[in-house]
RNA sequence: UGGGCUAUAGCCAAGCGGUAAGGCACAGGACUUUGACUCCUGCAUUUCGCUGGUUCGAAUCCAGCUAGCCCAGCCA
């Protein structure tokens, strides 16, 4: 019957995606169709200067999705053409969260640096066709030049240099003779394009510095608007996706393929890029909280770094899921948080057992438990998924529970222990509760129930039903750790910035609780091992810092109040 | 300010001249050994940023407006 069910919703959403693609796919297909190409090639071209984040994995998915989809190759190139940013250890870093994505690039691992001497040949070329130009304008002299929105710009006084001296100077920039800044090459277009990336753009800057890969052979680099259209061109990239920021840059891509004479050259599209609301995806904001001590690192758990999110416990495939529930268009949007929570839980929740912890106990003594005993229960994992077999868990005369699942006087509709009311305790029994004892604050120190033997979980007793059930760890051998809880970073009823810029901050961000117990098992199951607590929230173990003393529980979802009071 | 792009529900997003898909969120109900999950139900019928026009018929075509985002690095 369920299968059935599943079947018949599979079959549905098949038959919706045969016939509702992206904007990017309808352009795919019209181009197959019309044979403009007659194959699919797509890239991810990171700078290697910073950790990727949730927005690169949209791009890393649509790029490696679109060329699965169409029976075509993925390139993983690396657009490493400025030696001031680059560091090689972005490098592993970068590979590492692809590989953990799934997004398999097979043996096309690139360096745009490798291809410098091609694009340096492409150079002369320009240059031979009268297409572009060694400037000695400084850097200030080129932007008044270039004029502003409102008004053209004005030709450089070295615009109209001959094809020798051009030539001879661009190699003698090659060779080292000029400072950093002294001579630049330029395209020789439009001065009084309305578009200012037309304006003449420089091609090749020079920079005395050593590169991460080509170390001193070059002191001449070629900026992003020249390299890149070459570094897709030279590998047969059909459709170079990239974001909306780059628009304006196309007619100079074009350029630079056809009067490059490339074959077939490849078309940029663009897409709008993923923002999600209550994190922060800026590279600046994040470096800066990083570098001020406010989070621990790049893959602090309240980032939204690959590494963050695989630290927390997200899975490849729920960040997958994301991408595709997402979607691609244009249009600037700001994705809700919930939504990504939303496939995480749903990717766990078979997948994962669900053991116990309390966050923040108080103790519960079954009183007509035997004193000194405890029995061993054999517990599902996962109630939805037998596959994940069982685990057997130690129950006794007293135990922890989470403080919030006991109300002295509960209000309406409040299913869980209070005085007189029975309650199930998960995998185990029914208990009622019979008085609670407070300690010198007025608080509630213990709580006092009795247990009935013949309610026993697995027994099949269905004499009488409860409403609530309620998790629980045995004192004796719970494991107290030390939890972390996570919150989103940014003050949600505030906003992400103020006017002036800077971010709005959630104070109540990370949140250490001292006293949790979690019981053994989930000691016992190492880093990774996620559980769902209490009831509407879903935490994952991580003992990365401290195992296994000091587990981490990161929030995923952030815990609703499991109970409203009634208006 | 010149240019480019965008606008469909609280948030994403389909729609491509034939009478507004889907998901998240939310609300109500059923079920339940997690108040979770699952399952039902509701959620743009003076409506597709606004105003006009073309058409038998417009979210889709045309014109004009408005709002938002991007561009004046020898960054990518």
């Amino acid at each position: 019957m369920e299968k059935e069910r599943a079947l018949s919703k599979e079959g549905k959403t098949e038959e919706k995606e045969a016939v509702s693609r992206n904007f990017i796919e309808q352009e795919i297909e019209r181009d197959l169709a019309e044979g403009v190409y007659n194959h699919v090639q797509t890239r991810f071209p990171p700078e290697p200067n910073g950790y990727l984040h949730i927005g690169h994995a949209k791009s890393i998915l649509l790029n490696y999705g679109l060329a699965k989809k169409y029976g075509g190759k993925f390139n993983m190139r690396f657009d490493d053409t400025n030696p001031t940013k680059e560091k090689t250890e972005f490098v592993q870093s970068i590979l590492d969260d692809i590989h953990w994505l799934g997004a398999d690039y097979e043996d096309r691992l690139f360096f745009a640096s490798n291809y410098f001497e091609q694009m340096y040949e492409c150079a002369v070329l320009l240059i031979k066709k009268g297409k572009a130009f060694v400037c000695d304008l400084t850097a200030d002299e080129i932007r008044e030049y270039r004029g502003d929105f409102k008004n053209p710009g004005k030709e450089s006084p070295y615009r109209n240099r001959s094809v020798e001296e051009n030539l001879r100077l661009f190699e003698e920039m090659r060779a080292g003779k000029y400072q950093d800044g002294e001579k630049v090459l330029r395209a020789r277009i439009d001065m009084a394009s309305p578009n200012i990336n037309m304006r003449d753009p420089v091609l090749y800057r020079v920079a005395h510095m050593s590169h991460h890969n080509t170390k001193d052979a070059w002191c001449i680099y070629p900026m992003y608007d020249f390299a890149h259209p070459i570094e897709d061109a030279i590998e047969h990239i059909t459709h170079s996706i990239c974001t909306l920021e780059f628009e304006d840059h196309r007619p100079l891509y074009d350029w630079v393929v056809r009067e490059c004479e490339f074959e077939n050259p490849p078309r940029q599209i663009e897409f709008a890029k993923l923002y999600l609301t209550n994190v922060v995806t800026g590279k600046r904001y994040i470096k800066k909280l990083v570098e001020d001590g406010i989070v621990d690192g790049w893959d602090d758990p309240r980032l939204v770094s690959i590494a963050a999110l695989r630290r927390r416990g997200y899975t490849p495939e729920a960040i997958r899921m994301f991408v595709d529930l997402v979607g691609v268009a244009k249009a600037n949007s700001s994705v809700d948080y919930a939504m990504l929570e939303y496939c995480i839980r749903e990717d766990l929740k078979l997948k994962k057992s669900r053991m116990m912890a309390v966050l923040n106990p108080v103790k519960l003594v079954i009183d007509n438990y035997p004193e000194g005993e405890t029995e061993m229960l054999e517990v599902p994992n996962n109630l939805e998924n037998p596959e994940l077999g069982s685990r057997m868990v130690p129950f006794g005369r007293e135990l922890y529970i989470e403080r919030e699942d006991f109300m002295e006087e509960p209000p309406k509709k409040y299913f869980r222990l209070f005085p007189g009311n029975e309650v199930r305790l998960m995998g185990a029994y029914f208990v009622t509760c019979t008085s609670f004892e407070k300690d010198d604050s007025n608080q509630i120190s213990v709580i006092h129930a009795t247990y009935d033997p013949a309610t026993k979980s697995g027994s099949g007793f269905d004499g009488r039903k409860v409403k609530g059930t309620i998790h629980w760890v045995l004192a004796d051998t719970a494991k107290k750790v030390e939890c972390r809880l996570y919150e989103n970073i940014v003050d949600e009823e505030k906003g992400k910035l103020n006017d002036d810029g800077s971010l709005n901050l959630n104070p109540n961000s990370l949140v250490v609780l001292k006293d949790c117990y979690v019981e053994p098992a989930l000691a016992e199951a190492g880093p990774y091992d996620s559980f769902q607590f209490v009831r509407n929230g879903f935490f994952c173990a991580d003992c990365k810092d401290s195992l296994p003393g000091a587990p981490v529980f990161n929030r995923i979802v952030s815990l609703k109040s499991s109970f409203k009071l009634p208006k």
